[in-house]
DNA sequence: GCCGTTTTCGGCCCGACTGTTTTCAGTCG
């Protein structure tokens, strides 16, 4: 809000709004509640925070306002500030119309802009008008942002269609896309191609094949509306020999970018989208790979789903970058459903298929317990029934390829569905909660870690992206819990899951809890979403020797000698 | 307002596109 405001007031000082920009980006991304950072006192500590914002935050902690805030609340028109958020509608144009026509509030500002007394106004043309009206009904149709899954999708069909046309000679999709980030707001593509052959790029780009508006088209980039889910989807061309300097550049973050730039200058660098350059001389000195461009400030490489300025720099100057787990480092799926409960395939058909089409050494079928009744949960005669089931199917094929699993419900007391004589039974035990969202988790949670036959729990924080927030839970007692009795932590790759997101698997990482990434799928064309749970452990900076199913087996079960 | 491997003062990423001008300001990513 601070942010805000002194963007409208601008004048003097614009930069103090950036600093207050900066700030708060920095406070959102925290993994721990800002209170935690003002009791160890080390507020300071956090990247773009300094004094005066210390004790505006202690100030806010302490009375639950800022004064400061209240004081600049009464000289701006706080409501229209809100207008900032939707494109077009920058500081300077609100301020004009504020000035000028005194107006108030968004509805004041749409009226104006309907009744042609903002087009009378110096800088305020008919086309600008128009715009601004129709990025309005935009921002209310665009207010949510794209499941990272339905983005590749979505986007690996436009490259599909670009990717044929003549001289595109590279094409990948660039932004918060390619870091990976769990919800995309507009989809990036960058493409190399010839100058002669872009205005047929651009023409097919912002057709009725995928277009349903063009917002935007010049020489070198597009902005559409795409016509198969209303969101937005940008295109940039440059030049083969641009490639790497305009990927690292459109895949940010800008926060990365802003530091990577800075420290470009201190060596009398200039880093853009075409290149590095030396100042001084002018002089080109790289930008074909992503590579040259890191390399050429005596840094690492930096991983795409690393690049949020959260320290990654830091680490690529040290050349300490971690080797990120991969796909091909993972060695099975550990959580499974078939028709015996809620899943689509048979024990016969889902081996068939994921022998097929994946390289795994196991996978473990989890079905749900008896207490999930609307997935045909299952009691514990049904579950010895299907441990003889996947015995005879392994016996056939000759491997020991099937192991045997359950997805158990924890009960609301924290002790398990199914009797601890059948949970021995099993070779893999998965403990989530699917009931009971509104009391406070932690003890379940805990309860359940004890229980000598779970292995791991599932989807921990039981959120949905845009549907259910996480019930409450103290992560950090989960932690502890999971640490002290060997229990892993699951990565639920379910793309309106991914529980644990990011920042709680980067906390289990460094707390040394072990992670599984399962995909938690229920047909066919989920055993894909490991990607996803995959992209959750790279932006976490998880290594493979932190996710326990790129573990053989054998080494699988030496985890819980423990137990 | 924040920050520091040239700096505790003087900087703060940088180029494309749009619309309104008639050489550029505003906005975006």
């Amino acid at each position: 809000m601070l942010a805000s405001i002194y963007r409208f007031l601008g004048g003097d000082n614009p930069f103090r709004a950036i600093a207050y920009e900066n700030a708060s980006r920095s406070v959102r991304e925290l993994s721990k509640d800002i209170s935690f950072y003002d009791k160890q006192g080390t507020l300071t500590d956090i990247q773009g925070i300094g004094k005066s914002i210390e004790s505006d935050i202690k100030e806010f902690l302490t009375t639950g306002v800022i004064g400061k805030l209240e004081k600049l609340k009464h000289k701006v028109p706080i409501e229209l500030l809100e207008l900032m958020d939707i494109t077009g509608f920058g500081p300077q144009s609100l301020k004009t119309i504020y000035k000028k026509l005194h107006l108030q509030t968004k509805e004041e500002v749409i009226r104006a802009l309907e009744d042609g007394s903002i087009q009378k106004l110096k800088g305020f043309g008919p086309r600008k008008v128009e715009n601004l009206l129709r990025n309005l009904k935009l921002h209310k149709t665009l207010e949510s942002r794209m499941l990272l899954y339905d983005a590749l999708l979505e986007a690996e069909g436009i490259i599909n269609l670009l990717s044929p046309l003549t001289n595109v000679k590279k094409i990948e999709m660039a932004g918060s896309l390619r870091r990976r980030k769990e919800t995309i707001g507009d989809i990036d593509i960058l493409i190399a191609a010839p100058v002669k052959a872009r205005k047929k790029i651009i023409d097919f780009f912002v057709s009725p094949t995928l277009a349903s508006k063009t917002l935007a088209r010049g020489e070198t980039r597009a902005s559409i509306i795409l016509k198969a889910n209303q969101r937005q989807a940008d295109i940039r061309i440059v030049e083969e020999e641009e490639w790497g300097s305009a990927l690292q550049y459109f895949t940010g973050s800008k926060a990365h970018n802003i530091h990577l730039r800075s420290i470009a200058k201190g060596k009398d660098f200039k880093i853009n989208e075409y290149g590095v350059f030396n100042i001084k001389t002018t002089k080109r000195i790289g930008g074909r790979t992503e590579e040259e461009i890191y390399n050429s400030l005596q840094m690492q490489m930096i991983p795409p789903e690393m690049r949020e300025d959260h320290g990654e720099i830091e680490l690529a100057l040290n050349h300490n970058i971690p080797s990120l787990v991969r796909l091909q480092d993972i060695r099975g799926d550990l959580q499974m459903h078939s028709n015996w409960s809620d899943g689509q395939l048979s024990l016969d058909d889902l081996v068939e298929y994921v022998r097929t089409n994946f390289k795994y050494e196991y996978i473990a079928i989890t079905d749900h317990s008896k207490s999930s009744r609307i997935a045909k949960g299952m009691d514990e005669k049904k579950f010895l029934k299907q441990i003889s089931a996947i015995e005879e199917i392994n016996k056939r094929l000759g491997t020991s390829f099937l192991k045997s699993g359950a997805e158990v419900d924890i009960l609301s007391d924290g002790t398990l569905d199914l009797s601890d004589e059948v949970l021995a039974q099993l070779d893999w035990v998965t403990a989530s909660i699917h009931v009971g969202f509104k009391n406070d988790n932690t003890k379940r949670l805990v309860r359940a870690c004890q229980n000598n036959y779970v292995h791991c729990i599932g989807h921990p924080t039981g959120r949905l992206i845009g549907k259910r927030e996480s019930y409450p839970i103290d992560f950090n007692k989960l932690l502890e819990a999971a640490k002290e009795t060997g229990t892993l932590l699951e990565i639920n790759a379910q793309p309106n899951r991914m529980d644990l997101h990011d920042e709680y698997a980067l906390l289990a990482q460094e707390k040394g809890v072990k992670l599984v990434i399962s995909t938690d799928s229920h047909k066919a064309s989920d055993y894909d979403f490991m990607k996803i749970g995959l992209s959750v452990a790279r932006r976490a900076w998880c290594k493979p020797e932190h996710i326990a199913n790129t573990l053989s087996w054998k080494e699988l079960k030496r985890l819980f000698t423990k137990k």
